[in-house]
DNA sequence: CATAATGATACCACATTAGTATCATTTGTC
DNA sequence: GACAAATGATACTAATGTGGTATCATTATG
């Protein structure tokens, strides 16, 4: 097993996000369309115009129809969070919650595993709180 | 999503441990059966099965066959550790690596988010490490 | 109006997990 | 030894989630 803290799409968007950051702080306010990303970044192109489409609902990125059209980051990537995308693609943030036979376990407040379970969910929440696209693309 | 750090196999292991433990304490060397697990913990009965067998296969447990056959605990709950029955139903325990393409990207060491990961990782291997069925029974 | 871009949406493929079904083997009891 | 009651082994099915395609509609530019 490999329990996947980031998924496919998460993985995807904060690479394309990364890839628009740096070649934004070259050419100023650059559109770019999907063709470039795909080019760049090797992806099946419906499935990241799909992720795409994601973060311009959600207001990471501002679209731009037509001929010439494309995509931007509609905000410095200092503050673009990743636990945002995470959220966009994955739901919130959280590990099991302990369900049998469809209902939450009564047991859940005593229950020491679970004492565990919160304890590492609160840990990883922490790790990546802070973290944008900024600093994945600072390396640190 | 939910992140699964524990699957239901192990869940239900777990909890079959547990009861097992608990009944250990009161009449002791007695043999369990399968149907006596049913009823007690409410589980699907071929599921529970095949969950037993591998615990046996395993070495936790001690099955006899035939009739009045049953199972019993292979040693003292404070030395079943969950991370081996993690290990048994789940393979061993990590988060995500970065794959892409089918090769392990070849940005890891440099990467912002595998440093985050790989803490939460030893985090939550570190907090896993020493429980046993024991701890889980007394709540501590 | 043609073209080149995204928007929206429905669909398909694959892997993993969860669960079932069946038959073989062993063991105790009469 | 026959029968019953238990597990062993194993193959199959179902449900879910993730990853990925395909298609058509809409919009903007020139
Ligand atoms: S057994 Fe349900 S919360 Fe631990
Ligand atoms: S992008 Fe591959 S390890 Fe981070």
């Amino acid at each position: 097993m490999a329990t996947k803290i980031v998924t496919r799409n998460t993985d995807y968007a904060v690479r394309a996000l990364c890839y628009m950051a740096a070649r934004e702080s070259k050419e100023k306010g650059g559109i770019i369309t999907v063709t470039e990303l795909v080019k760049e970044l090797g992806m099946p192109r419906p499935f990241l115009r799909k992720i795409l489409q994601k973060l311009n609902a959600a207001e990471l990125l501002i679209s731009k129809k037509g001929k010439g059209g494309g995509f931007r980051l509609a905000r410095p990537a200092g503050k673009i969070f990743i636990t945002v995308v995470m959220e966009i693609f994955q739901g919130p943030f959280k590990l099991n919650d302990c369900m049998f036979k469809r209902k939450i376990c009564p047991n859940r407040k005593a229950c020491f595993m679970r004492k565990k379970l919160e304890a590492i969910e609160k840990f990883a929440a922490a790790q990546l709180k802070g973290v944008t696209i900024r600093e994945i693309l600072n390396g640190r």
